[in-house]
DNA sequence: GAGTGGTCTAGACCACCGT
DNA sequence: CGGTGGTCTAGACCACTCC
């Protein structure tokens, strides 16, 4: 199941510890592409590439013709483009992150579930329902689906992320497709986040792939607004040829 | 002002036309890397960043040992993490998009419009106050503010995407940053809406960038909830060197 | 085993930045 | 001008899929 790590795993990872350890604190130049690579017995294509991975994370930032520099301010940690545990990002936001868990049991798969699972209708499924809070208060309120035969181990023996769950078990979260949808609250939720009734809440409905394309997790989520923030770095989409590229 | 493109960019806007015109219909297998790169005049490296720039769009996928198939359905939706014009968005959506313009103007940048366009405080500023439709439909309503320095040509003639002017003046928008917040239709968004008081929206409140990062307009948006999905596609981010990896 | 994408190398030349 | 990142090449070997 464990694959060996490619060399721009290694080295990104590598960078990544030396930038969260203090080795170069914000805004430092980091030694050129050149002597990156041969520090660490690699080509230059190969840093370029794990040093790529950390400028689209925003740890990095690159100038061409002077250097690669340590992001001044920090990245968005909080953002849906990249993050995506919220234990961690409501703990690199400052606040202290807690878990109430308010249901956890066993269903079988609804067909719609095994749709987007791409499992049998039928199949068992655990289902946890869970409150994340921030410092104390109410922060999200989530449903999480994901089958049984994806966890090795005991399934009661739950503690910690259930990403960190599913990579000890061979499924690394590797990405998610979600839909957003603005809801407002209606009582139950209300009570449950402790807002009134009506208060604007973020529904976030998400897929969970594992590093083979394959659906994880099912999450379904409810953000209260002014909790933290939610950003989204974005990109702009490649482009088709088109006339009048030519001319000067 | 115009920078040649490169082959990799060439490479990706002819692949694209030719998905978006049908030479590669939905479902098929795409030449391998070593045909394209040979019919190209290119180097398979060169091959592989421009079709791994469609694979992040979502217009292709990649299987390993297989090959590289164009993706099967083109879902309507609206991936805020890659595109950037609604426009665009709208009439890939197989909708028809419209666009009222409200208000025209010029204002002076107040201090923290200044502060995020990084300009002077009072440096005049071109205000778009608009709504988008979708056939015919409102579903979206826009505040944008950026630097009339920005702009070529005269302002008057301002018929297309901000982004197209944006683009002419030689500030291609190659990003963004933007806070989500779910809010609720206060009575003036609701009539402009053409919604209930209290219907659920998505505020997005953006900055956009340019290539050289620089930031060149400020956007408030307000999205009806249901006029069509919002999607955003989550990477996980990059992990630093973590102990354990090479058990067994 | 043949075909394909995944990774990596060594080296080249260009474009941009600062002095 | 020297140093740096940006682009690209030609080729190699590996890992996976499917026949």
């Amino acid at each position: 199941m464990r694959q060996r790590a490619t060399a721009v795993e290694r080295l990104r990872a590598e960078l990544l510890s030396e930038l969260l350890d203090g080795t170069y604190p914000s805004g430092v130049k980091l030694p050129n592409e050149d002597e990156l690579a041969e520090r660490s017995g690699v080509s230059r294509a190969t840093v370029r590439e794990a040093v790529g991975g950390l400028v689209e994370a925003g740890y990095l930032t690159r100038r061409h013709g002077s250097g690669t520099f340590v992001t001044g301010t920090l990245p968005r940690r909080h953002a849906l483009d990249t993050s995506v545990s919220y234990l961690s990002m409501i703990k690199e936001a400052g606040m202290t992150p807690g878990l109430v868990v308010l249901d956890q049991g066993e269903r079988e798969a609804s067909a719609e579930q095994a749709d987007r699972l791409r499992v049998s209708v039928g199949e068992p499924l655990l289902r946890m329902e869970r409150i994340r809070t921030a410092d104390g208060r109410p922060v999200v309120y989530s449903v999480d689906l994901l089958p049984l035969r994806c966890l090795a181990g005991d399934p009661a023996q739950l503690d910690a992320s259930l990403y960190n769950v599913l990579e000890q078990s061979g499924h690394v979260v590797r990405g998610a497709s979600a839909r957003l949808v603005p809801v407002v609250a209606e009582q139950r939720l209300a009570d449950l986040l402790e807002v009134e009734a009506g208060t604007p809440l973020l529904h976030i409905d998400q897929v969970d792939f594992d590093g083979d394309g394959h659906p994880v997790m099912l999450s379904a989520e409810w953000h209260v607004a002014d909790a933290f923030e939610l950003h989204i770095n974005r990109r702009a989409a490649p482009r088709a040829t088109q006339a009048g590229d030519e001319h000067a």
